[in-house]
DNA sequence: TCGTAAGCGAGACGGTACGTCGAGTCTTGCT
DNA sequence: AGCAAGACTCGACGTACCGTCTCGCTTACGA
């Protein structure tokens, strides 16, 4: 097939599908997460609420779980945030964050979707791709830190950036409210452990693997 | 005294709950819970599985969540180290504590009931408590370092506690599976966060509270 | 066997059986026939209407519908009545029969038991009985008429009583209210029937056995 | 008119009810009610016989008793004779019919509905007009003969039907087997009951109402 | 007089059916 | 074709009773 990947163009018979109906059946399902919770949220429950019938949905999403996913990609992530200097960058992008993360159903989502994972791997499938785009911003603004030597270049970014979010994260999934105001104090922390003693990189003793 | 403060309770007339069907439902609801996840968790299910009929179950718990807060917190949480060294108890705990994850529900059935919590008031009053105590080894030998003067006594010991606990729920969650050997490099990075610059205990400049 | 069979009397050791309790069943059996019919009667109701626990119950009856039996044969039945005239009998008893159908449940137990008997001979083995001896006043009352010449000898008294309380229970049955004035009637053209064409007795002309 | 009086009813949205799952429905509850019985039939039971859901059912009646009643409603009734003479056709609808409650579960439901009428208004209202129906071809068979002079003007034809029907229903009701051949012994009691002496119509003397 | 066997109210037990709800599929007529 | 509507089968929900089974107790008999 000549069709390109980006425009599979499908010039199809019949009747094109509704973008109308699609958006709709999107923010239907955000705003029943906050309503009810991922686990009282109901496929009837979407259709009703965006005026859609129900195998509209279905012919879009094989069930429940990836229409989901895709209603909480669309949740905004990290801002990527480029101000020259690591610290100021990290306090920014996640002061904004917890902002996003305290008026949206993210703190709600997230650790369903999580838990689900486990026991679905298609949902593994759908979900982990998303999961590593959101922290993106994080990971590029340490490999800019990097670059500019701010940070060893033999860092686990990877680990790094799971020190800054961990202590955020465990908060929100127990519960506890994350004022933005705290952020300072955890990225000072956490970086204080990045950066080995006294701020000078040491990136040969930086931590090994997974 | 002859009526005890611990069991004023009306020695109750009729049939005394069995302990046998109690014990019962609580290892089948952990079975299903590793083979079908929290969602695909059917209370008939665990009835079936049990041996046991649905209003015995109901009788107990008035919900499938109660009931997998229960069968949750019977599984291990941190075993209690005190080596004389806070590192070594970290690391030890926390490798201990690995093994359980990699082995048992845990890792599953955290963030569901975490994802449940806030549209379910009743859970988090449930929840919260048991969460509470199972860190609480963590946070006692943080204070046990504190009264031994290896680490500052303004020390915040819940973001302490987040510190080192947050990368590994972080990747838990995310479903990477974290090997105890790892748990070194993650301890050594929290704790140089933690103790002040350079490794020296020096709680004059530790980082205040949240 | 020295024990006489109709008083085995079995001497028995332990506590006797509580006659109170029994009465309070039955009563409550009754009461609860009235109030919620019998397809809505349970077990449990009438134990906890008779203040009595379910087991006091099964010790006596098997189940629910020889409890029910009982309780339904303890209701008043025809009246024996012998006036020296067959018509003046049949509508005195029919009458205050029809009193006492129109205050208790006979009119709602009765054919519920009759819709059980087909598919529970055990049902069939208590309640056939009971039905027998409920008509025999009718049968007598015939068969004094029989004696005194005012019927024909070779009468068959069960069709004759049928005929007689046929329309009645038909009536009844499909809830239509029979006021006890109406039986004059109802005697009259039954008898009619049975006597023969003149309304002489004439037994050489009355019909046949089945 | 393009409207139709009998079917105004919205031609309707979505997928029309289908017919095929009414009929098996009906007759899986013939069938089990032939088996198990009135009390013994279960919305479970017919749904599984009947290869629906248990949903289908109740999208289209409330509860088991209309259901059971629109299914006795299929059953055949008296079969509607018309030879000229009454007591042919009393005997010959009576004998059609005796066969045919031999055969089917009719003896068995109907005193099972009839004992829930009392306490089921809602039952009462869909039954009574069924039991009225299905008596009309006798009704009207003696309506026939009043035309023709056979019998009185003035006579009661309810009244008459139940004497004529009484005591078949009465020994159905009681378990004994009314065989075909009796039927004639009852059709010319009750019918020179009916007719008054010797075989005059005398209507002026007949009984008078309920 | 005292033990012991049975009865007692209470209520939990393993089950089965209830009537409801949602999942995911299918079938209408309309666009 | 896609669409809204809504019926379809299936299966879990949480409740109510079934008939059985402990409990701790009361009651009356017989040793």
């Amino acid at each position: 097939m000549s069709a390109n990947a980006n425009s599979p163009a499908a010039p199809s018979a019949g009747r094109p599908r509704s973008e109308e109906a699609h958006k709709a059946i999107l923010d239907a399902t955000l705003e029943l997460l906050v309503e009810v919770g991922f686990s009282g949220l109901t496929v009837e429950g979407v259709a009703q609420r965006a005026g859609v019938g129900k195998a509209t949905i279905y012919r879009r999403w094989p069930s429940k779980l990836p229409l989901v996913v895709e209603a909480f990609s669309q949740l905004p992530a990290l801002e990527e945030i480029d101000s020259g200097d690591l610290v100021e960058d990290l306090i920014a992008m996640l002061r904004s964050y917890l902002q996003i993360v305290n008026q949206t159903p993210l703190a709600t989502v997230l650790p369903s979707l999580a838990g689900e994972r486990a026991h679905n791997p298609e949902l593994s499938k759908l979900f982990d791709p998303v999961m590593k785009e959101r922290r993106q911003p994080l990971i590029r603004a340490l490999e800019r830190a990097i670059a500019r030597g701010e940070l060893a270049p033999g860092l686990d970014v990877d680990l790094a950036a799971d020190l800054i979010v961990g202590p955020i994260a465990v908060k929100v999934m127990n519960g506890i409210r994350v004022s933005p105001r705290s952020v300072g104090a955890i990225v000072e922390l956490a970086l204080r452990g990045i950066r080995g003693t006294d701020g000078r990189t040491d990136g040969a003793r930086a931590p090994g693997p997974t």
